[in-house]
DNA sequence: AGCACGCCGACT
DNA sequence: GTCGGCGTGCTC
C-alpha cells in the first residue's frame, strides 16, 4: 500500500542563532504532518521542537543524511500559509533568524510544551436512560441518588465537582456503578478578566460615525485612516466595523497601546459578541494566554484583541485589522525582533484583502501625510460626541513660581484647581513621567550624582523600599546615608518623581484619597485593572501617574488634569519631541471632563512660549503637522528618510571602538557610491554610553526612503562584525535612540 | 543553542 | 605525561 508513501518537509528548528538559520530537510511517512504543523526533530544529538515550512516529494539532500521526524505535536498546524508568509517578512524585514520570527506567532509557554489543557469533569445520564424508570429502579433509602437523577432533568450534564458539593461522592459511585451516568471530560479554558462585567448600552451612531463606517467598507483602499477628536466615538465606529466582519464570516484584529486597555476594550467587544472575542497580551498568566491563543487558532473565537504582540494572532480569514492610538510609540518593538506593528498588519491586511484601519486624535506625522497624499483613506470626525467641548487648557509658567518662591512641584494654579475639583467631589489625575521619588541624588558638598556600576546612568531613589535603582537595567542599590565620594552626610533629591508628587499632595490635602500608578505599583497580576477599577469606582480622589495613565481611560467624573512635566519630552534631541509631546498633552487632556461637566487641564511648564505648547492648548494639529512636515523635509528625516543607526556594543571599550571605525568605513563606501540617497552619515559615542557594563557607540546615517536595498547592504557590512563578545544591533526609526 | 573536536597550560 | 581550559565548526 502507498500509504506509507514518504514525504519530506521543509523544518525551521527552534534554535535562534545565525548559525543555524537554515532550513533543514526531514522525512516523514505520517500525513497528518502538514504545512505549519510543529513537531519535534531529531537535531545532531538532540531533539529540537520546530515548524514544518514546506512538504514535497522530493528532496533537495542528499537521502542518506535525511533523517525522520520524531514525532507530531499537535494535529492542527500551529501556523497557516498566511502566517508562514508573515514570519519569512517578518525575518527579512527584521534581519532576525526565522525561527525568532517565529516565536511571534506562537504563545511561548507553548515551546517549552509545559502548559497543559486543563480538563473539566462532567457528569452526564447514560445514553437511554430514562430519569423516571431510572428512579423507580432506585432503593428507597437511596435518597441522595434518586435527588441527583432527577438533577438531570433540569440539565443534561452537571459539573462534577458541583455533585459532590451537593450530593455525595457515593451517590454519584453509586449511579456510575449501575450504569446510569457516566463522567467525561471537557477542556476548561481558562480565561481572562472573567470577572469584569460587561456593560451593554445600545447605541446609535451619530451619523458622521455612520459615514465612517460607510467609509471602510466602500473604499477600495486598504489603509483607513479615521482622525478623530478625543471623545468623537471611534470605538463605537470601531465596534460596527468588527460587528460587519463577523456577519460577513471573516476574522478581525483589535489592537490598544497598552495592556491596561485591554480590560476595557474587551468590556464592550464582550458585552457585543460574547466570548467571541479572546485577549493576547503578556500580562495573561501562561495558562491563560495559551487557551486563548487555541480558541483564536481553532475558531472558537474570532476576535483577537491585544497591544501589538496581537497582530500575529493565529487568526484565517481576516476581513479586519483595527490599530486604536496608531501614532502610540509602543507600536514599534524596542527589542528584536524589532517590527513595526502598521507594517506588519499592512503585509496582514493585503495578503488576506482585509480592511486596516488606522484611528487618533494626534495621528503619526508619517501616517497623516499618507492619508493627504491618497495612500489611505481619510475620515475625519472633528467632533466631540454631544458635541462637548474639549477642556480649557491653562499653561502655567513655572518660572514664575519659582520667582515668586513656590519650590513646590505644584504650581498655586493647579493647586487652587485642586482644591475646587476635591471640594466639589470630582476627580482629578496628575500626570509626570518619572516614576519614583526622585530623578537622582546628589551630595551637596562635592556635587557627587550616584551613578550605576553598570551603567553610565544616575540611580533614582525610591522611598518606598529605601532604594536606588538604575532604570535602565533594573539595578537596586541599598540607600545611601551619606555619600559614597566624600562622606557628606548631605544629600539632596534632585527631580520630582511620582512617589514624591503622592506625599505632597497628601501634606497639600490631607483627605484627599490619592492612588499611584506606574511600573512599581502595577507590577501584581492585573495590577493595571485593580487601579484603575478603584479610582473609576470612586475609591480615590487623584490619581497620579505616569505614560500608562495617558491613553484611553474613560473616567467620567475626571474634571481636572494636572501636567507636571510637559517640558520633559520637548527638550529632547529627537525630531520626534514636538510630535510626542503634542500627542502626550492631547492624549493626557483628554482624560479630563469626559461626562457633563467642562474639564480643566492645567499644563506646568518652563517654556510657555514654545509654538508645540501653544498648538497643543487649542488643539491645533492641522498647524502642528504642517509646522513638522516642512521642517521634516527640509531637514531630510522621517517621513523622507529612514534614521537608521547600527549600534556597537561591547565590554571591551578598544574593541568597540576599533569595530565602530572598522563598519563606519565600509558603510562610507556604500555613501560614496549613492551620495544623492543620503541625507546623513556619522559615527560616534552613543547618548547612553554604558548600559550594562556595555560601551556603546554608533553609526548613524538618514537615508531616502524606497531605498531599503541600501539597508540592506548596511546590515550585512555590520553583521559581519558580530561575535558573542561583540554586539551589533540594526535599528530603523526607533523610538528612542539611548 | 548545544555538543564534539582540537590544540595549549598547571597538576597527580 | 594527562586533565581540562574554551575557540571553531556542525547540525538535514
Amino acid at each position: 500500500m502507498d500509504g506509507l508513501k514518504i514525504l519530506f518537509a521543509d523544518v525551521i528548528v527552534d534554535i535562534t542563532n545565525d548559525q543555524v538559520d537554515n532550513i533543514f530537510e526531514y522525512s516523514f511517512t505520517d500525513c497528518e504532518i502538514t504545512l505549519g504543523s510543529r513537531v519535534v526533530v531529531p537535531f545532531g544529538k538532540r531533539e529540537i521542537e520546530g515548524i514544518v515550512i514546506a512538504v514535497k516529494n522530493t528532496p533537495r539532500y542528499e537521502l542518506d543524511k535525511i533523517k525522520p521526524i520524531s514525532k507530531l505535536l499537535e494535529d492542527t498546524p500551529a501556523l497557516t500559509e498566511e502566517t508562514l508568509a508573515l514570519m519569512e517578512h517578518v525575518s527579512k524585514k527584521c534581519y532576525v533568524t526565522r525561527a525568532l520570527a517565529l516565536r511571534l506567532f506562537l504563545p511561548s509557554e507553548m515551546r517549552k510544551g509545559k502548559v497543559k489543557e486543563q480538563f473539566i469533569k462532567y457528569l452526564r445520564l447514560c445514553d437511554g436512560v430514562s430519569i423516571e424508570q431510572a428512579v423507580i429502579g432506585l432503593k428507597k433509602s437511596a435518597v441522595k441518588q434518586k435527588e441527583l437523577l432527577n438533577a438531570f432533568a433540569e440539565k443534561d450534564s452537571l459539573g462534577y465537582t458541583y455533585c459532590v458539593e451537593n450530593f455525595s461522592v457515593s451517590a454519584i459511585k453509586g449511579l456510575i456503578e449501575k450504569g446510569l451516568i457516566e463522567i467525561y471530560k471537557e477542556k476548561y479554558n481558562r480565561s481572562p478578566y472573567k470577572h469584569i462585567e460587561t456593560t451593554s448600552k445600545d447605541i446609535t451612531l451619530t451619523d458622521r460615525q455612520k459615514s465612517a463606517v460607510n467609509s471602510v467598507i466602500a473604499t477600495e483602499k486598504t489603509t483607513s485612516l479615521i482622525y478623530g477628536v478625543t471623545g468623537s466615538g471611534k470605538t463605537e465606529v470601531y465596534l460596527n466595523l468588527i460587528e460587519n466582519t463577523i456577519k460577513n464570516g471573516q476574522t478581525a484584529i483589535m489592537l490598544v497601546p497598552e495592556i491596561a486597555l485591554t480590560p476595557q476594550m474587551l468590556k464592550q467587544l464582550r458585552a457585543r459578541f460574547n466570548d467571541n472575542a479572546a485577549i493576547l497580551h503578556s500580562g495573561l498568566s501562561a495558562g491563560e494566554r495559551f487557551d486563548e491563543w487555541w480558541r483564536l487558532r481553532n475558531g472558537q473565537a474570532r476576535i483577537a484583541i491585544g497591544a501589538r504582540s496581537a497582530i500575529f494572532a493565529p487568526l484565517e480569514n481576516i476581513g479586519l485589522i483595527i490599530i486604536d492610538e496608531e501614532h502610540d510609540g509602543s507600536y514599534v518593538s524596542e527589542s528584536s525582533p524589532r517590527y513595526n506593528t502598521i507594517e506588519v498588519a499592512k503585509f496582514r491586511a493585503e495578503y488576506s484583502g482585509a480592511k486596516l484601519v488606522l484611528g487618533s486624535a494626534t495621528p503619526s506625522i508619517e501616517s497623516y501625510k499618507n492619508a493627504l497624499d491618497g495612500v489611505y483613506n481619510l475620515i475625519e470626525l472633528p467632533e466631540r460626541i454631544n458635541k462637548r467641548s474639549l477642556p480649557d487648557v491653562e499653561i502655567v509658567d513655572m518660572r514664575k513660581e519659582i520667582r515668586r518662591g513656590n519650590n513646590s512641584p505644584f504650581s498655586s494654579a493647579l493647586k487652587e484647581e485642586l482644591q475646587k475639583c476635591l471640594d466639589r467631589g470630582n476627580q482629578a489625575i496628575i500626570f509626570l513621567n518619572q516614576r519614583g521619588y526622585s530623578k537622582m541624588v546628589i551630595c551637596t558638598e562635592c556635587g557627587h550624582v550616584q551613578k550605576c556600576e553598570a551603567c553610565d546612568v544616575s540611580l533614582t531613589y525610591h522611598k518606598e523600599d529605601n532604594s536606588l535603582l538604575c532604570h535602565y537595567c533594573g539595578a537596586k542599590y541599598k540607600m545611601i546615608d551619606a555619600c559614597t565620594e566624600c562622606g557628606s552626610r548631605f544629600i539632596r533629591y534632585g527631580g520630582t518623581g511620582t512617589e514624591k508628587v503622592v506625599i505632597e499632595l497628601q501634606k497639600l490635602f490631607p483627605k484627599a484619597r490619592i492612588l499611584r500608578m506606574d511600573k512599581d505599583t502595577t507590577q501584581s497580576k492585573e495590577g493595571h485593572f485593580k487601579i484603575l477599577s478603584t479610582f473609576a469606582n470612586k475609591g480615590a480622589d487623584i490619581l497620579v501617574g505616569t505614560q500608562m495613565i495617558a491613553k484611553g481611560h474613560d473616567f467620567p467624573s475626571v474634571t481636572l488634569v494636572g501636567i507636571l512635566d510637559a517640558d520633559m519630552s520637548l527638550h529632547f534631541s529627537d525630531y520626534r519631541s514636538g510630535e510626542r509631546t503634542f500627542q502626550l498633552i492631547t492624549q493626557v487632556a483628554g482624560r479630563s471632563g469626559r461626562a457633563e461637566q467642562v474639564g480643566k487641564v492645567v499644563l506646568q511648564t518652563y517654556s510657555p512660549e514654545h509654538p508645540v505648547l501653544q498648538r497643543a492648548t487649542k488643539y491645533d494639529y492641522q498647524n502642528l503637522y504642517k509646522h513638522e512636515i516642512s521642517v521634516r523635509k527640509a531637514t531630510g528625516f522621517p517621513p523622507f528618510t529612514n534614521v537608521v543607526r547600527v549600534l556597537i556594543s561591547s565590554e571591551n571599550e578598544e574593541e568597540a571602538v576599533k569595530v565602530t571605525k572598522s563598519i563606519y568605513g565600509e558603510i562610507n563606501l556604500i555613501y560614496l557610491e549613492n551620495r544623492d540617497k543620503f541625507r546623513f552619515l556619522g559615527c560616534m559615542k552613543a547618548p547612553l554610553k554604558r548600559l550594562q557594563n556595555k560601551f556603546r557607540y554608533q553609526v548613524l546615517m538618514r537615508i531616502d526612503v524606497n531605498c531599503t536595498e541600501l539597508i540592506d547592504k548596511v546590515f550585512y557590512v555590520s553583521d559581519k562584525y558580530k561575535s558573542n563578545k561583540m554586539f551589533i544591533a540594526l535599528e530603523i526609526n526607533s523610538n528612542n535612540l539611548t
